[in-house]
This record gives C-alpha cells, structure tokens and sequence, in this order.
DNA sequence: TATAATTATATGTTACAACACATAATGTTT
DNA sequence: AAACATTATGTGTTGTAACATATAATTATA
C-alpha cells in the first residue's frame, strides 16, 4: 500500500511526502500499540505512566513532577492521569510528609500484576519496526536524530 | 541533543530506540507546526478541513464524507470539526436536496482569506526536514514505506 | 410496496494535550 | 517575622481521537 493511494492526495515534493510520511506512519503505530493495550482496558498514557512506576520501582514513592518528566510528551497531564489510575487501584497516592506539596505515588501489586500480564504489548512494540533490517533501522534513527538538530536549534 | 538526554532513558536495541525516535520526533515536528497555526487561532484538523475544502474547490461543494476520506487521521470527527468553522463563518453547510443525509460544506470568502494569510504556515512546513538533503529524505521516505507495509499485513 | 439493509451524519462518552489560572506549601528577601 | 517569589499540584476549558449508538434518508430485497 502506498501513502499516496492511502490518501487519495499527491506531494510537491519529497520533503513534503516525507513530512506526511513521518506523521502518518507513526500514526499507525501508534494505532498497533494501542490496539494491543486496549484488551487490557487501559489507555497510552495510564499504561506510560505505570511503566515509569515500575521503572523506577526503587526510587519509589514517586513525585507527579518525576513522572511528567519521564513522560514522551512534555505537557502529559499526569495529575489527572494519576487520578485515574488511583481510582482503578493500580497505584497508591499520598501526601509527602517531606514537602506537602508533593504527592507520594507508587504503584500496587495489582498494577504490577496487571503490567505482567501485558508483557506482550511490549514484545507487540518490539516488532513494529521488525520490517526494517538492523542497517536500516540504524539509519532511520539517524535521519530522525538530523532533523530534530534542526528543529530544536 | 540527543533523544537519550532528552528522555532520560536508555533503550534496549535500535528497534526499540527507533519506535521512541518516530514517536518522538514526529511530535515534536507536530508541535513546531502547530506553533505557527496557533498565531492565528485555529487548530490543527481545523485548519486541515480548510485545506481540503480549498484544494477540491473545483468539485465543491464537498460532503463530510468526502472530507473525512482525506483526512490523514480516518477516524477524524468532521462534523465537529465542521462545527467548530461554520461557528467561526469560515465555511458553509447547507443540506443536499439530491441526497437529504449529506450535507453541502464550502470554504467561505473568509475561510479563503484567512488560508492566504497563513501562506507562512505552509512554507513553515516545508522547511521542516530542511536538514536532510534530498537523498535522505528519499531514504526516509523508503525506510518509512517498507515500515507500513509490514505494519498492514 | 412494505421491510430490511445500508449510508451519511450526528451525538454522547472517555481520555488526553495544551493552555490559563488557582491554591497551597516552601524558600527567599527585607 | 512579614512580604514576595517559586514550586508542586490541581482545576477549568477547548479541541480532538476513538468509540458506541442514534437517526434519518436512501437503496435493495422479498
């Protein structure tokens, strides 16, 4: 399937099919990686946020401003991604007795339980990319490497 | 700046780095872009419904479904997002007495202009893989088409 | 032609990003 | 110590994706 039949569209130009190309072919990634968390009926960002828990397991308890931190997307709302979690038992959330203004979060056993039992999400993310040869995944990341030098300067 | 400073994480292999990277990477291309849209008050899909309805204006006036075929996201909420400009008298929706379930939507004389005045905002885009030369974003392209064939099997 | 299937769009819900603003706790300065 | 600044988090709003369901109009079928 090309990106061009796919969207019905033409480029001006390689720049232009790479800009859409980029955007598009994440997407569906990302679609594949949610498809496979959503049987355990937990979205993205929840699931993010337990990994960083479980991650980090021994600097636990962990602050709202440590996970947002360690969040791909800068601007995550942990606070209220956190409040979702807690309803569903997944993690526990206190007053940091230290600071009060800091919440103490770590996550439960039914969290990790719930982490385990969705191991296979995360050898799913594995192969996403397993089309490309390791050359070629090499070179994807240094393209992808290039053009943020560009965009962040 | 490297993507590992960035995410304070480490990665398990270059498939995996690569999966963050596009994620990543596209986001962060997003973000840029959405920047430049933002001046002007309009969101994202917004702004690619404007598009659309300007692109096919020789076949308007367009129905929703035909809008929503060349979204690059499928499941795009159209008549929301239609909503949301017909508020904004950017464009118009009218029922089609040929087929009573569609509706008729057209860019306005204001929607016009207000593409004119974001002729910024498309060269903006143009110039955000302006650190690759043309032989890799070729390579790009290529690395990210072999991706979604495997991805869509 | 009445009925059933399909199509085009709308609406309601949940989760989230991006933002502005609020609040409380802590640190700093005078 | 009182006043101010900073920090950590929370809350409210808008726009949207992803989904389920609803409704009306059209088409196909018995």
């Amino acid at each position: 399937m090309s990106i061009e039949d796919d969207l019905k569209g033409r480029f001006r130009n390689e720049y232009h099919k790479g800009l859409i190309n980029l955007t598009y072919t994440t997407k569906q990634l990302g679609y594949e990686f949610f498809l496979s968390l959503k049987k355990h009926g937990i979205a993205e960002q929840q699931y993010n946020v337990l990994r960083i828990l479980r991650g980090f397991r021994s600097q636990a308890p962990l602050t709202i401003g440590f996970i947002k931190e360690r969040m791909l997307d800068k601007d995550s709302d942990v606070s209220r991604i956190v409040d979702r979690l807690f309803e569903k038992g997944l993690l526990t959330r206190k007053e940091n007795s230290e600071d009060r203004r800091q919440k103490s979060v770590e996550i439960t056993s039914k969290g990790l339980l719930l982490l385990d039992s969705m191991f296979e999400c995360e050898k799913r993310a594995d192969t996403l990319l397993s089309n490309l040869n390791e050359t070629e995944v090499r070179e994807l990341n240094r393209l992808l490497d290039k053009i943020r030098n560009n965009t962040t300067n």
